[in-house]
DNA sequence: AAAAGCCCCTGGATGC
DNA sequence: TGCATCCAGGGGCTTT
């Protein structure tokens, strides 16, 4: 499910209400990817400060300390101050005198951890390995290009592997990828810096788009109020094989890299 | 170091 | 209707 614009729709829609907030209890359901790394009743009685994002995680920060969500696979947030009764796949909730904020993951992908400081064992194992976040100042064109040319990998995984440019997920590797006039299967070594330059722009494009329509609703995305997101109806390859190329009319072709689907133009997309 | 495969888990869609 | 198979927005771990 979620790539940096549904996180990032997702923090948008609760960050300002969660402010603030102090920490009443804390339940957990099945267990998620990792263990939450501290007692429930560790966390009563701290304040939210905030909160940010980091790629595809969303860092809580608390009085004392942080919680890293991750929101997997099939993960979603909602926060309100009466929510229904908890269902099966309902795994944590942050019960707060602002409201509730619970974590509902079918698959169980996704993980609650917490860490002291940023700065400790736990945050850094998940933190350090992540690449430069495509939008804001810190996604430089310089580096990018550097990094792509170390690189023998098809792009498309290149930019899944999140440690060069965090956030880019399967949809928007294909449609940045498209935008770009990329081939998905193009050694990411391979690519001149004009095309790599056309790249970096057209992921910082593309995500921006997508944080604008409230991210991609595929099956089940909602942000933390329960709005879907409306992407979905403007990618231009994603989902699309076998249609009529929405530039070129050729067909939209399927592929698999990686065990993941890509999607691409075979007119549009040069190797 | 980098790349490729496997695996975690549940549910929906499709095919027989 | 029932059952098997495949697929899904992620990414850590192990092996080459």
């Amino acid at each position: 499910m979620p790539e940096l614009p549904e996180v990032e729709v997702t923090r948008l829609s609760f960050a300002d209400r969660i402010a603030g907030a102090q920490i009443e209890s804390v339940c957990i359901g099945k267990p998620l990817r990792w263990p939450l790394n501290c007692q429930p009743e560790d966390l009563q009685g701290l304040r939210v400060l905030g909160v940010r994002r980091r790629g595809k995680y969303l860092l809580l920060d608390l009085e004392r300390g942080l919680l890293l969500l991750h929101l997997g696979m099939s993960g979603s947030l909602s926060y309100g101050l009466h929510l229904p009764a908890a269902g099966v796949h309902d795994h944590f909730e942050l019960r707060t005198n602002q409201g509730s904020l619970r974590l509902n993951d079918p698959r169980r992908f996704g993980a609650v951890v917490y860490a002291t400081a940023e700065q400790d064992a736990v945050a850094q194992k998940l933190l350090d390995k992540l690449g430069m976040e495509p939008l804001g100042e810190g996604f430089d064109l310089q580096l990018f290009q550097a990094g792509l040319a170390r690189r023998q990998a098809p792009i498309k995984q290149v930019l899944l592997a999140g440690d060069l440019v965090v956030g880019v997920g399967n949809i928007y590797a294909s449609e940045a990828l498209f935008l770009a006039g990329i081939r998905p299967t193009t050694r990411a070594s391979r690519l001149s810096r004009p095309r790599a330059a056309r790249l970096h722009q057209a992921i910082r494009d593309v995500l921006a788009r997508a944080v604008a329509k409230g991210g991609s609703t595929l099956r089940d995305f909602s942000n933390a109020n329960g709005d879907m997101g409306h992407f979905q109806l403007e990618a231009m390859v994603y989902g699309r094989a076998g249609q009529a190329c929405k530039v070129c009319e050729s067909t939209v072709r399927l592929i698999r890299q990686g065990q993941r689907s890509t999607f691409f133009c075979p007119t549009c997309q040069k190797p």
